[in-house]
DNA sequence: ACATTACCTAGCCACATTGCTAACAAATGG
DNA sequence: CCATTTGTTAGCAATGTGGCTAGGTAATGT
């Protein structure tokens, strides 16, 4: 397994805070400017800034800058990052029920001890 | 869509830490006492008791105690809520994918402005 | 009965996070 | 050329997080 474990403590660091989520489900959408990302949430700019910054330092958002309006857009990988550590984990919490429903069926298979 | 954020937050959160996702991996595989689970990590008892707390009050864990035994094992729902928003995210991020994609086949075709 | 094990609480400290305001570019519209 | 728009930096206050030690309780082994 790789060592992808800052990775993944920034990602799901980044995703545990609503506007920033919000970040995400408006840029997954389609890409935006600064202002407009930051119009819906009731916050000033430069605290919104911050949780932007956050976003791309997880690698989540990137961004170029035209004139004086910086554009941004998602990056998708470290996005499947999160999603394949937690598919695994799925995954192997699923073959424990397996296991459990095995073993429940064995007793009832061979009641008597 | 349900008012789940502050539990997405609170998922989000406690699993932005390597000693909490490792308590997870390890769950996943099967339910462990508080000493399993706390042997691996090098940090004292109460320290870890503090990462378990928080697995438990997002609800990705839950435990028994008997007699002086506190048994940990793990909770599905609230990991697929994580993974629900997040496969709502990837859905519509492709989406996007495909109308950039379709915007760039028009101009193929009539490229002549 | 006593020591040990297993867990738990309280309280402290250092640092990170999230909000703010003030003030500053740098591009653009009139 | 000047005002406005759009972003950005710096710095402050309040709160949250993650580590520790000290000390406690309740079950269990001898």
């Amino acid at each position: 397994m790789r060592e992808i474990t800052p990775q993944l403590n920034a990602c799901f660091a980044a995703l545990s805070d609503p506007t920033r989520r919000a970040v995400i489900e408006h840029l997954v959408r389609s890409p935006a400017t600064v202002s407009a990302l930051a119009a819906p949430h009731d916050m000033a700019l430069p605290t919104f800034m911050r949780h932007l910054s956050v976003l791309k330092s997880c690698g989540l958002v990137r961004s170029e800058k035209t004139g004086r309006v910086r554009t941004c857009h998602i990056e998708a990988s470290p996005l499947l990052e999160v999603q394949g550590w937690l598919e695994w984990q799925r995954m192997l919490w699923e073959q424990q029920l397996d296991q459990i429903d095995q073993l429940a069926l064995s007793l009832d298979t061979e009641p008597k001890k």
